[in-house]
DNA sequence: ATCGCCGGTTGG
DNA sequence: CAACCGGCGATA
């Protein structure tokens, strides 16, 4: 459409409406297809967009005018159909895609300039000893602001501005300097091995201007970053923007100041701890085209690059691409969308690929590009199993005295060692040895977890905490609760009792935030510590160098549970985790605690079988129809009342509209969730199960719009593609 | 008669 | 999504 020269233009506002609404242009305003735009809805003013010529005819004394039009370039071509691809496809509203891209209404506004000093040559009448140390730095000439003038001087502000009144200095505004300087891609290109070599060149089979995706399958501490990084470069050369995604907790110091010395300048940063104000300065900056190459976390996939040439997802299996809340989406998904839409091209990076992007590449979809590691000095940990039914750990203990064994002796040759349990606080389940009570969440079907370090029972599905009685709140008798099972909190009991001369350190994703794990990364890696306990979070932490042996204490992690990807998680999280021993040279060791040793993630984990896992995983799934050879999507029914969640629940059920054959669909339920209850709402689930071609999203949404009406406190969440079954 | 809460509707 | 509107039960 370009210039718009009708006077009334559709809007996307974005609020969660399903189409866009139709406003007048007044006189004056000038705004195009993709102008930023905020609009009046009903009694408050929003962000929009401007989507085009209006659709439908809107009663003329209903209309109402654009307010204004931000300075800022339109949105892309590409950027608005990535906005309809997403709404069409996972059911949300467009408006609600929009917000995820207009993230912050401060990012509009203009950049402040900033106010600077210089010395004019004028002496003050009197001079101080204040005012000569100013003089002195101030004789180069340069503008300096304030704050660096008072911190280098150690004068006090009001000293700088009665010199600003006596003429001795001079203010000036200057435009603030840009948000990162652009990336040298030939800075220090870095030298890569003959496998690295041999990967970058398989990547760049794929033309810059052209979509493709590569899929980066390589070992731990094969230098899969450095290749990527290459990658990058070629885009920069090539003049278009690339992107980094990263999961948030990856996103370390560590990783930008490797960005920072091979390209020699930051990149752009995007993730959840950034202020308004930041976040806003580096929208604009990217959105004006002054940024080349951002590292961010899942939502930097929807930041207004003018020319998006690369999409790098280190990482690509982790679950945390997966936004679970307001808009259900898989950034790994959506970037392969996004880099389709842009002609642009998607590395999908990771030491255990998804059993989809495995299968894509394995189908000629993706380029397959390996990195086994032989050139690199990265050894396979060597893997045993521990069988727990057989050589398990004393009544009261968690750690199996072969295991134990192991730690005495990497302790005592000042290796570091790993203690892995994905469970946090100190037990699971609290129950009283009187009269059996198992203490219950009241709004969620859970128990509540024992967080000892703080006194409270705890629940890990809705936050709810109480602290933890003297006496059962049940029966009344003293000291009679007993805690059931192991969490991190009682490995790091055992670990203190028993390994009392180790330096030790808990790492769990409820010790302080992001930030703190951060830094107990750094610590860990400068070898401030000898036994390290923690959760998932250390799966995903950077590389520890000092790292020779890990335990994994329940490697068996959710096998048991009814979750089609449970294998493999389990594979993904063991290999993680296992592969943080010896990467630095020697190969290190780790022993995995299971009660299933025969099971196949475990022969595949024991024997460094990685081909095992996945041949044996697809034929599974294969098999099932599941995917990546069939599509899922859930429906989770909730509301407050049991019986109202399940009866709308199977009034859907029955109106479900018949579908071709050749759907092969399927309709599994209604059946309570396997987390029956969250928050005080039921929870009762529908799951359809259909072939890879069919339009499953369009099969919802009909069936959803036929379907009886959704009322009361009745709520309908539609996952496409679901990750997890809870 | 009035207040406050809830559920449902609307927004151009 | 957020504001508003109308209905209804609790309250003065």
């Amino acid at each position: 459409m370009g210039r718009i020269s009708a006077d009334i233009v559709s809007v996307m506002v974005s609020v969660a409406v399903d189409k866009p609404y139709s406003y007048r242009v007044p006189d004056g305003m000038d705004v195009c297809r993709g102008s930023v735009v905020q609009v009046p809805l009903g009694p408050r003013k929003v962000m929009g967009v401007v989507w085009g010529e209006p659709k439908d005819q809107v009663a003329h004394n209903r209309l109402k005018d654009i307010d204004l039009a931000f300075d800022t370039p339109p949105l892309t071509d590409e950027l608005m159909a990535l906005v309809d691809w997403i709404a069409k496809y996972t059911l949300a509203q467009p408006g609600m895609v929009l917000r995820g891209v207009l993230r912050s209404p401060e990012a509009f506004g203009e950049d402040k300039p900033i106010a600077v000093f210089r010395f004019t040559g004028e002496l003050p009448d009197r001079m101080t000893s204040a005012r000569q140390r100013v003089i002195d730095v101030m004789q180069d000439g340069f503008a300096w602001q304030k704050r660096a003038l008072v911190g280098e001087t150690g004068v006090s502000p009001s000293v700088i501005e009665g010199m600003v009144k006596l003429g001795v200095l001079e203010q000036s505004f200057v435009p603030p300097p840009p948000i990162v300087q652009p990336p040298n891609p030939d800075h220090a290109p870095l030298q890569l091995n003959d496998e690295q070599k041999a990967a970058l060149e398989l990547l760049r089979e794929h033309k810059p201007d052209e979509f493709g995706v590569s899929l980066l399958d390589g070992v731990t501490g094969s230098g899969k970053t450095e290749v990527f990084f290459e990658a990058v470069a070629d885009c920069l050369r090539a003049g278009r923007q690339a992107v980094i995604l990263l999961p948030e907790i990856a996103l370390t110091h560590t990783f930008l100041k490797r960005f920072e010395d091979r390209f020699g300048a930051r990149p752009g940063e995007w993730h959840s701890d950034m202020t308004p104000v930041q976040r806003a300065r580096m929208w604009r900056s990217v959105a004006r085209g002054k940024v080349q190459a951002v590292v961010g976390a899942r939502s930097a996939l929807f930041l207004p690059y003018p020319d998006l040439g690369l999409i790098v997802i280190d990482e690509e299996h982790d679950t945390a691409f997966k936004q679970a809340d307001r808009v259900n989406y898989h950034a790994r998904d959506m970037a392969v969308v996004r880099a389709h839409l842009a002609k642009a091209r998607v590395i999908l990076s990771s030491a255990t690929p998804s059993v989809e992007s495995r299968n894509n590449a394995d189908q000629g979809r993706y380029a397959h590009v390996k990195m086994l590691g032989r050139f690199a000095d990265a050894k396979m940990p060597d893997i045993t199993a521990i069988d727990m039914k057989e050589d398990g750990p004393e009544k009261g203990e968690w750690i199996a005295p072969k295991l134990a064994r192991e730690i005495f002796s990497a302790l005592d040759k000042k290796e570091q060692v790993l203690l892995f349990l994905n469970r946090r606080g100190y037990a699971p389940l609290t129950l009283c040895r009187d009269c059996g009570y198992q203490y219950q969440c009241p709004d969620c079907s859970a128990w509540l977890v024992d967080h000892r370090f703080r006194g409270v029972l705890q629940c890990h599905h809705c936050g709810h905490e109480v602290q933890k009685p003297k006496t059962c709140k049940e029966c009344g008798a003293e000291d009679s609760l007993i805690p059931i099972g192991p969490g991190i909190e009682r490995i790091a009991e055992e670990a203190a009792r028993r390994f009392p001369e180790a330096r030790r350190v808990i790492l769990s994703s409820d010790m302080g935030g992001i930030v703190a794990a951060r830094e107990r990364f750094e610590e860990i890696a400068r070898g401030d510590y000898d036994l390290i306990i923690g959760t998932q979070l250390v799966a995903k932490g950077h590389h520890f160098p000092k790292l020779n042996l890990v335990g994994v204490l329940d490697a068996d992690l959710g096998l048991a549970h009814g979750d089609p990807r449970a294998a493999e998680k389990t594979f993904q999280i063991l290999t993680q985790v296992t592969g943080r021993a010896g990467r630095t040279g020697k190969a290190g060791r780790a022993f995995l605690q299971t009660y299933v040793p025969e099971h196949a993630v475990m022969q595949a984990m024991v024997c460094g079988d990685r081909e095992a896992f996945y041949t044996h995983e697809l034929r599974a799934r294969e098999a099932a129809g599941l995917p990546p050879f069939g599509r899922l999507a859930a429906l989770i029914i909730s509301a407050t009342e049991h019986d109202v969640a399940f009866g709308h629940a199977r009034g859907l059920a029955v109106m479900a509209p018949k579908a071709p054959d050749e759907a092969k669909l399927k309709l599994f339920g209604p059946a309570d969730a396997p987390v029956a209850m969250v928050r005080g709402r039921h929870r009762v689930r529908l799951l359809v199960q259909a072939d890879k071609q069919f339009d499953l999203s369009g099969y919802v949404r009909y069936w959803l719009n036929e379907g009886p009406k959704v009322t009361g406190n009745l709520r309908v969440q539609v996952d496409i593609d679901p990750m997890s079954f809870y």
